[in-house]
DNA sequence: ATACGACTTCCAGCCGCTGGAGGTTCAAGG
DNA sequence: CCTTGAACCTCCAGCGGCTGGAAGTCGTAT
């Protein structure tokens, strides 16, 4: 596989033609290759710079944290201790959400248990979310 | 407290006077009455509706599902069942999240401990990362 | 009267894309 | 070689849910 057209590389990664033009754009992607009639031409490094890309959205890194992971990538004698700390950033970061999230499920576990039907007036549900200094949501962020 | 300023109902809520306006504008809150030289002045209703508002957000619904929930609010003698069905949704997509989020974190925890130190050349982290077929990240979405 | 913070409006920008309009190129089939 | 029609091109606006800055006005404490 060559030289591949945006569809072609599409297909490949998983990721959309848009998507890929916009990482071109942005400055994440090289320019490819033309054809003569102008149509973007990739070879193997663009596949794999894109998986990578592609790979690192996927496990929820920030564009940019990937800037850093991609210079030590380009950078192989580097020290990698900066993608260690990222890395485990990230997972704290995680664990952060998770543990909001399960504090947001059991209040909406709470919440749709007491309501039992009927009108809305009587509901459970929306007295709860009208209870605006309710206790058991902690802190800012949205998991 | 009858007439309060935007910053005092920024204070009693936790919503940022910038947000209360835009809130305003998008058609969440009504416009409230105004003193003389222009400034807004809030009542106990506003205080309700932006409570409501907050509070839902804070459980991680959408401004559509707020939508649907200010208008059961609105009307107390409708069925509550809608409500019911917004919430159980919500519960299952928090419950999606936490999958895939746990996902991450597994992967992440893989990634990180394959890696011990060294040149980037060799770093566990960046050759997973590079690994764009990988199997383990399953499906779309960044919960 | 003055100082100064809180308020006003307007508008641009954040992230990470996404989609549409309007035009061109490419590959396959006849 | 010609036609079709899908895939491609560029440009630009918009998504959600705010956020922040500029430039000017108001309100209140001294």
């Amino acid at each position: 596989m060559r030289h591949m057209s945006i569809g072609d590389l599409s297909r490949l990664t998983g990721v959309k033609p848009t998507t890929i033009r916009w990482y071109e754009a942005e400055g994440w992607l090289p320019p490819p290759a033309r054809t003569g009639g102008g149509h973007r031409s990739y070879g193997d490094a663009h596949v794999r710079r894109l998986g990578f890309i592609r790979h690192s959205r996927e496990l929820g890194f920030s564009m940019a944290d990937i800037r850093s992971l991609l210079n030590l990538a380009d950078r192989p004698w580097d020290d990698c201790s900066a993608a260690h700390a990222i890395a485990t950033a990230q997972i704290a970061e995680i664990d952060a959400r998770l543990r909001r999230l399960q504090a947001l499920r059991s209040e909406l576990e709470r919440m749709t248990q007491g309501c039992e039907g009927g009108h809305a007036g009587e509901c459970r549900i929306i007295e709860t979310l009208s209870d605006f200094a309710h206790g058991h949501c902690a802190g800012p962020g949205h998991g």
